[in-house]
DNA sequence: AGATCATGAATGATCGTTCACTTTGACGGC
DNA sequence: GCCGTCAAAGTGAACGATCATTCATGATCT
C-alpha cells in the first residue's frame, strides 16, 4: 500500500487511536504519556502530532469516535424491533455487554475526571448523556402509549434518573475492575427499570 | 498554642487535608501538585511529608475522612426518624444537598479514575458502595415490611441498582460542574425510587 | 526533484520526594 | 526564675525522572 494513499492515512490514524485507547485505559488520561501511546500504537512520537494537534485532541477523538460508534450500534440494533419489553431488554443487554467487552467505561470515567478543566470534554459527555436520555424518554413514551404507566409521569425527571443509573453502572465497572459482574449489573438495572417503567 | 501540643498537630494535619481537598478538586489527583497543595494549605512542601508518607496516602486520607464524615452524618440524621417515606426523602435530600454544598463528588470521581491503578483507593470505593447498598437494603426491607412491595423482590439486585443510581448522580454533578441542578437531580432520584419502592 | 510521511533526540518545564538546615519550645540543673 | 540543651517541627532549594511538544533530518512516494 502506498504510504500516501488515503486508505493508508486512515489506517495509521486508526492505529494511533487504538493504541491511545489502550494506553489511556491502562494509565488514565494523565498517566498515559505520549511516548507510551506511541509505543502502544507502534509509531514514533512525532507522527502522533501529524495526526492530532495535541494529547488533549487525541483523547477527545478517542472518546468521541468510540461513544459515537456505541450509540450508532445501539440505534441500529433497536431499529427493526417492535416489542417494547424486548427492546428494553436488548438495550440493557447491549449496554452492559459492550461495557464488559469493549471496556470503554474506563475511558468515560477518565473523561469525567477531566471534564472540570476541559470544556470540550464536558460538551462531549453532555451530548452522550442527552443521547441516553433520549433513549430513556423513548422507552417511557412507549410505556405510556402501552398503558403500562400513567400519562402524567414526569418524563424529564424519569429519563434523567435512567441516564444517571446507566452512568452509575459505568462507575461501578470502574470501581470493580476485572472483578465486576456484568450479569449482576444487568439484573440490577432490569429489576429497577421494570419496576419503574411498569412490569 | 504550643507547636508540639497534640491539638496543634491535629490542626496542622487538618489544614493540610483541607488544602489538599481544595487542590485535588481544582486540579484532579494528578493535576494537583505537591507545591500547589502546600501553597493552598499554607505550609511548606517538606511539612506535608511529616504528616503523610506520599501524595497517594494524602489523597487516600482526604477521601476516607470526607466520605466517612458524610456517612456518619447521614446515619445520625436518619437515626431518630421512624416514618419510612420521610426517611427516604431525608436521605435523598441529604445526599444531593451534600453533593452540592460540599462538592465532594469531584473527589469521588478522581478516586474512581485512579482506582484501576490503586488497590487501596479501590477498596475505599468498594466500602463506600457497600455502605450505600446497606442503606438501600434497609429501605427496601422497610418497604417490604410495610407491604408496599412484594416480599420476593431481589434485594441484592435492587440495592445494587440504587447504589449505582447514586453514583450516577455523582457522575452527573462532575459532568455538569457549576451548572448542575440539585433539585432536578433530587426529583429524578425521587421519581425513580418511589416508583420502584412502591409509591 | 519536490512534496509529504515519518523519525526520535533535544528542549524547557514540572513533577514527587529528599535532606541539610533553621526555628521552636519543653525540660533539668542551678 | 533563668539558661543551656536537645529532640521535634518546620523550611525550601536541590535532585533525578518524566512530561508534552518541537524540529532537524531521513525515507518514500509522485
Amino acid at each position: 500500500m502506498p504510504r500516501s494513499s488515503p486508505a493508508h492515512l486512515a489506517e495509521v490514524r486508526e492505529r494511533i487511536l487504538a493504541g491511545a485507547e489502550r494506553a489511556f485505559r491502562a494509565g488514565g488520561y494523565r498517566g498515559a504519556s505520549i511516548p507510551a501511546i506511541a509505543a502502544e500504537a507502534g509509531v514514533s512520537v512525532g507522527l502522533i502530532y501529524r495526526y492530532f494537534r495535541s494529547k488533549e485532541e487525541l483523547f477527545l477523538a478517542v472518546c468521541e469516535e468510540r461513544t459515537e460508534a456505541q450509540m450508532n450500534e445501539l440505534a441500529a440494533l433497536l431499529g427493526p424491533m417492535r416489542d417494547t419489553r424486548q427492546r428494553l431488554e436488548t438495550a440493557i443487554d447491549f449496554f452492559v455487554r459492550s461495557l464488559a467487552e469493549q471496556g470503554w467505561g474506563a475511558i468515560v470515567i477518565q473523561a469525567l475526571a477531566e471534564a472540570d478543566r476541559n470544556p470540550r470534554l464536558r460538551d462531549m459527555l453532555i451530548r452522550l448523556t442527552e443521547q441516553e436520555r433520549g433513549f430513556a424518554a423513548m422507552f417511557i413514551r412507549e410505556a405510556i402509549a402501552g398503558g403500562e404507566i400513567s400519562p402524567d409521569v414526569d418524563i424529564e425527571a424519569l429519563s434523567l434518573a435512567v441516564a444517571m443509573l446507566l452512568h452509575g453502572a459505568v462507575a461501578h465497572q470502574a470501581e470493580r475492575g476485572e472483578a465486576w459482574d456484568p450479569d449482576g449489573v444487568a439484573r440490577a438495572i432490569s429489576v429497577l427499570l421494570e419496576r419503574a417503567l411498569g412490569g
